[in-house]
DNA sequence: CGTCGCGTTGACGTTGATCAATAGGCGTGG
DNA sequence: CCACGCCTATTGATCAACGTCAACGCGACG
């Protein structure tokens, strides 16, 4: 899973002297409410900036100028197939960092699937604090390994698992971040076609398959952007493949 | 499975003057010929060690005291599902390094696909490193964001490519390793099966494949390991689903 | 009230998996 | 050297999971 940081709340307007130059523009500054982590030292060089849902906030073969953290709603990072296939690679959610590519070009694009905040950080102050500050360098390696571990796990969703065994996965780490884990109900800001495209499926089969499990009594659906899940080990079961 | 059957080959006496501590216990040190990139601190801190064909370097749920690079032969990196289910998440070779993770137990398993020689490195040692060098530490980091491309990469083939495009993409990627990139042949060291677990297909539909485009002309097929590839162009028109 | 976007459900077709049989390479032992 | 067995690869026939196509529902919005 991605960046498990505390809880960041709104943002408020430029208080402090920043430690580094703030990027141009008569942009916001950013504060965190609680810097409580190795990530505090970014909190002086960040500006604010917010996307309505569907915008794009960088794509394939975009510089990789800024690198970004989610403050509030969520984000799709996706990949376009010439002949508009599509594969969402994963989603950003509140305190996620993401864009941190080490290559001159984004080779995914980014775009908000709701309307979301961001704190932007431009990669040479990033990468000069890397430089300077162990502690935040560890912070960024341990997010990099993060990242490699989950998107491995993903992999082996799409390689080997089932359409059921996936739905359920993904239920459950949707659940997780929900801090919903131990059951309860789960916020889906994705509607079904990112699912889809996020489990390498096609949006009626994630519909179908959502029917049996509400069929079964193991998971509820109040609306489309609400899941409840009603049996975790149920869910968990399915998601080994327990058929 | 734990079962690390290590055949320690005969290494070289040391030479050297280790700039750093060696591993404790009689280890070879490791002198690397040609010490011409940021990777040449390693060199006086690792061991060589060898495996046979199938033999497990690490599994699933070992703790990750190693870290390993590539000399000679192919390294498969897997995950087993209960049920029996496998899927490759990477192949290495010569040159590449594994086992960097960061997690105290390795996600996933490493085994031998040749005979295969490595360099390890104890991962305290590295850690220190990659604290007190910044040139190295910057190279750690760089292959981290290799291999997030290489994973996402894989992804997007898993996901949402066909079985031509993900065989054609398969063989160009293989070229490319193997310094054939405008055509010629490539050794391919590993199986029919485990190139289907990489592409998460089934070892008869690799089979069907790999006939279809030699019947077609564009590749052909010497022997089980190697592959000639007759028209680059039409391979690459196949990998990007120009049916 | 009509339209639009999204989700859901049903009928049908295709792709790739499964099951099964055959072929080929390689090492071992006669 | 050949014969045998083992393992892997190849090819064919059939099947089922999931995709495709199509119709309909439903809430939001003008």
């Amino acid at each position: 899973m991605t960046g498990n940081l505390a809880r960041t709340v709104a943002t408020r307007p430029a208080l402090g002297r920043p430690a580094w130059p703030v990027v141009a523009g008569g942009a916001v500054i950013h504060r965190q409410a609680r810097p409580d982590d190795e990530l505090r030292v970014l909190q002086d060089i960040g500006t604010t900036i917010s996307f309505g849902r569907n915008e794009t906030i960088f794509s394939e073969g975009d510089a990789t100028k800024y690198a970004y953290k989610v403050v509030s709603g969520a984000v799709r990072q996706c990949k376009l197939l010439s002949d508009g296939r599509r594969q969402v690679t994963d989603f950003f959610m509140p305190d996620d960092l993401f864009g941190f590519t080490e290559f001159g070009l984004h080779a995914f694009s980014a775009e908000a699937i709701t309307h979301v905040v961001l704190i932007r950080y431009a990669r040479s102050h990033v990468d000069r604090l890397g430089d300077e500050n162990m502690l935040f360098r560890r912070k960024l390696t341990m997010v990099l390994h993060e990242r490699v571990s989950h998107i491995q796990h993903h992999l082996v969703m799409l390689g080997r698992q089932t359409v059921k065994e996936r739905i359920a996965s993904f239920l459950l780490q949707m659940a997780e971040r929900n801090g919903a884990a131990h059951g309860g109900c789960i916020d889906l800001p994705m509607g079904r076609q990112d699912i889809a495209d996020y489990l390498a499926l096609t949006i009626e089969t994630v519909c179908r398959s959502l029917g049996e499990l509400k069929r079964a009594g193991t998971i509820g659906v109040p609306n489309t952007h609400q899941i409840l899940i009603n049996d975790v080990d149920t869910l968990r079961a399915v998601a080994e493949g327990e058929n």
